[in-house]
DNA sequence: CCAAAAGTGTTCAACTTACACCCATGT
DNA sequence: ACATGGGTGTAAGTTGAACACTTTTGG
């Protein structure tokens, strides 16, 4: 007996990834022809996402989307949504592509929506036949099905995790400078940042390691590299206390 | 044609009260007896809960639990998980109480978790042949299925929420003290604070309105109520960046 | 030598923390 | 009168925000 997928229950995964000037997700493209004329019926996109297999996690059905989309495991991976009424697959054309996947366009759908985190440059995607590939965020609109909600919902959840925890880290490489890491969160946030205030804020985070490396090639004083300690993080955090309201 | 449940797809609500001294939680009793001699086979608490309808809503069928309990309706309600492994009703006390109820051992479920907010005296519960109360939090221990997962994860859910948002108010009187209010911020995040301090935060949150009555019948200086506006709160509330980490 | 980004300190205002006593009420 | 919790201020330390110039490299 063949593996199965639950026709009621899925993961959607946004995939994050910072190229050192936006921050960027993964979106495939979803194209319907006319069967007569050939003219795109559909032509849009949709995050990346999967039915579950009836005896799989929810958790591993996210990774089993990463890891066939990168070949990658071990991707930063977090739970922050589920949408699930059921009307959200009910647009004309998403039925249409339901119906052209061979989906059956009647079932309910809950999908589990993870958020997830990588360094754009590290990885060369692949999916099939589909146009996979890294958009803006801020241009990531007309997505398919409820994605745009998701699309939102991710990105409150990436900002209020970042708040807390260091995990910009995963959408940089191993070595990193200092005004990287300051474009990343800015990007994050939606705002900009007085350098000389945000280094005294990073120079407290003894996590953040410099290294003896520096930039080269670059056409102006190059730039110390640092790394992320998990282990010094680990150690050294503490919870705290902050209502702010 | 009656209304029917979807059997893969349930939604849990974990209700936390606040009765002036420490945080609870709705839970109903789960018991089995022996159908030959009578003794318990099974006795323990679970969150309120059910399948969702075929047509409804996530999110409108946790306000159907809380409506069939409380009679309320316009209760605080957020999402904040989801759980769905293949293996979290499989427990053999699980699988005999699903048999008991009338479900299908054998199903999968998949159940969306959302937290909501009362005050503890406001309300009466009730709930069919099932024995339903508050408990302290600190003492819910050996829940059903998964829940004491779910309830973990609430927990840390509301104190999140109730870093950036005024929402503790859902589980006080209209009217409240700010030693009350003290005491809430206290059970959630389990700390003490110091009383002076407090009230110097709290005098900045202008949407805290102080009212021309005190308590009455209290066998020592009578405490001013205050009031909590939504108007003001969403008049004067803006964005705040803090990424402590 | 020019362009481009790296790197670095100070000042002022705002906020956080620690801490102790008198007040109003009921019994 | 006493027990109980209500209510208040200050000083020291810490943090946040605004702000400009020199350095190092490649071209």
């Amino acid at each position: 007996m063949e593996k199965q997928f639950h026709p009621n229950i899925s993961v959607d995964c946004v995939i994050f990834g910072f190229d050192f000037k936006k921050l960027n997700v993964i979106l495939v493209e979803r194209n319907v022809h006319d069967p007569v004329n050939g003219a795109k019926q559909i032509s849009d996109l949709t995050l990346t996402g999967n039915h579950v297999y009836f005896d799989e996690k929810l958790e591993d059905a996210a990774k089993r989307i990463l890891f066939n989309l990168t070949g990658l495991s071990g991707i930063y991976l977090e739970q922050f949504f589920t949408t699930g009424d059921p009307e959200r697959l009910k647009s004309v054309k998403d039925q249409v592509w339901l119906q052209k996947i061979g989906k059956d366009p009647r079932e309910r759908v809950v999908s589990v929506c993870y958020f997830s985190l990588l360094n754009c440059d590290e990885i060369t995607l692949k999916m099939g036949n589909r146009k996979i590939g890294w958009y803006s965020v801020k241009e990531a609109k007309n997505l398919a099905f409820d994605h745009g909600t998701i699309l939102g919902n991710a990105i409150k959840a990436l900002q209020t995790k970042l708040l807390y925890e260091p995990i910009g880290f995963e959408m940089l490489p191993e070595k990193f400078t200092l005004t990287q890491l300051q474009k990343l969160y800015e990007v994050v946030f939606d705002v900009e940042f007085d350098k000389r205030n945000f280094r005294k804020k990073v120079s407290k985070m003894n996590y953040l390691v410099p290294l003896d490396e520096k930039q080269k090639g670059v056409s102006h004083k190059p730039a110390r590299y640092y790394t992320f300690s998990r282990e010094l993080y680990e150690k050294n955090s503490s919870a705290m206390f902050n209502f702010s309201i």
